[in-house]
DNA sequence: TAGATTGTTAATCGATTAACAATC
DNA sequence: TAGATTGTTAATCGATTAACAATC
């Protein structure tokens, strides 16, 4: 028996929940922030009231690794974001490839919120030859040719996706074909991947789409709430 | 009584669940690639097939607000894509600020995929005095201190933030003053909004972040799999 | 008609919240 | 000690899935 009943504090032996991940990026940049505004120390109301989430959401999403706070006291900024770093896997870097350097992606390999977080745009990568030889933002441009020699040299495991929606899927393939083990896909479109890759999709359009759904929702909200009176 | 008990087929009355809005984008951008590809009908258990949920799943969230479908044929592409887009509010279209014109605000005044999906950039703002006055990629820039007088003269009502995030919370409360009703933020900070205003994040490190998390919670996954046997 | 697919109900699953003993 | 806050359990809430009669 290889395996206790209760898992170890530092080393989930199982997978987390989905919407936790998210939580607790969200947590580590509220942390940073409190940690460099000087705070030592914080509570699970006071980071959930910065969030809007419950007290009780944030301790809970806590203990699926660990137990990190101090019952009268709170938790300390910089052992929670050690933490957390390690569960999201930033507590080391990571080589990003960028494909396609048009418009968004050349704005991409210019924000430096990457590398705060611990990850390096170690390449780019385009089709189009008067882009290919020169470093954008410090980053070198590749032809999309070289793709699978200049990723596996240079050990990328993470790529983002910022080519037209028609060509993503294809780039997506070829990326797998080079053992990466993520992605995050900037085009418009949804592709497939085998299992073993995980996936982001992030669609600019969408995240508008969401704004006015939600402003139209709050009508129908009041709209139901007023109503049959 | 001016309600029946069973909801009106295209505008319902109650907000739809939070999860819905998100996968009813999924389901537009889907439909409008099939009808481009010549495809007038599909079906639940396809769309499912495409963006990896279950028939039941679309099914479901399509009788929130209506029956469109043909039992035994499946969904008119073209009638459905008209209802998700009055669902969504992307049946009219909307004018769009951009706050700050650095970096990504540049980028994002130049990617078409706004306009294609009802949303058109109106007008960017910046404190940069050597932006201000000239068009970039045909939107007008103004001097940040013109924020209230131009987005109500021009009767904008949704707000993207590019600013640093020092400067997010101080751009957003000017932007709730103007009246607007919803913004998406880019700048890595969480900021806060009054009830009546929508709010979306988008944090690109953090979007990294969940890749890192989930090809690590893949191999947790595997090792509570394959441990105490 | 036989085959396909919808709309909808009931059952299941997972995530959030409330409450509180334990702790500092 | 009194006050604050954690970690954890049980109750609640909401979302997903399975199943199937109704429909074309």
């Amino acid at each position: 028996m290889s395996r206790s009943k209760k898992k170890p504090a530092d080393s989930p032996d199982d997978a987390l929940p989905k919407a936790v991940g998210h939580r607790l990026s969200l947590y580590l940049r509220e942390l940073q922030r409190l940690l460099s505004d000087g705070q030592e120390t914080t509570s699970s109301g006071r980071l959930g009231q910065l969030l809007g989430i419950s007290d009780a959401q944030v301790r809970k999403d806590l203990t699926y690794f660990g137990h990190f706070g101090y019952p009268g006291v709170g938790y300390r900024c910089d052992e929670l974001i050690d933490a957390i770093r390690r569960i999201l896997g930033t507590d080391h870097r990571w080589k990003v490839a960028m494909i396609g350097v048009g418009n968004l992606g050349r704005a991409l390999l210019g924000y430096r919120g990457f590398a705060q977080q611990s990850f390096d745009l170690a390449a780019a990568f385009d089709v189009d030859q008067s882009l290919v030889g020169r470093p954008i933002d410090e980053v070198m441009v590749y032809h999309l040719d070289s793709l699978d020699e200049t990723v596996r040299r240079l050990r990328i495991k993470l790529a983002m996706i910022a080519v037209p929606a028609t060509a993503a899927q294809e780039v997506a393939d070829r990326l797998v074909s080079t053992g990466i083990e993520g992605v995050v896909n900037f085009a418009p479109v949804t592709i497939q991947l085998p299992e073993g890759v995980s996936l982001i999709g992030v669609d600019l359009a969408i995240e508008m789409e969401q704004l006015t759904f939600a402003a139209l929702n709050r009508l129908r909200e009041d709209r139901s709430a007023t109503d049959g009176d």
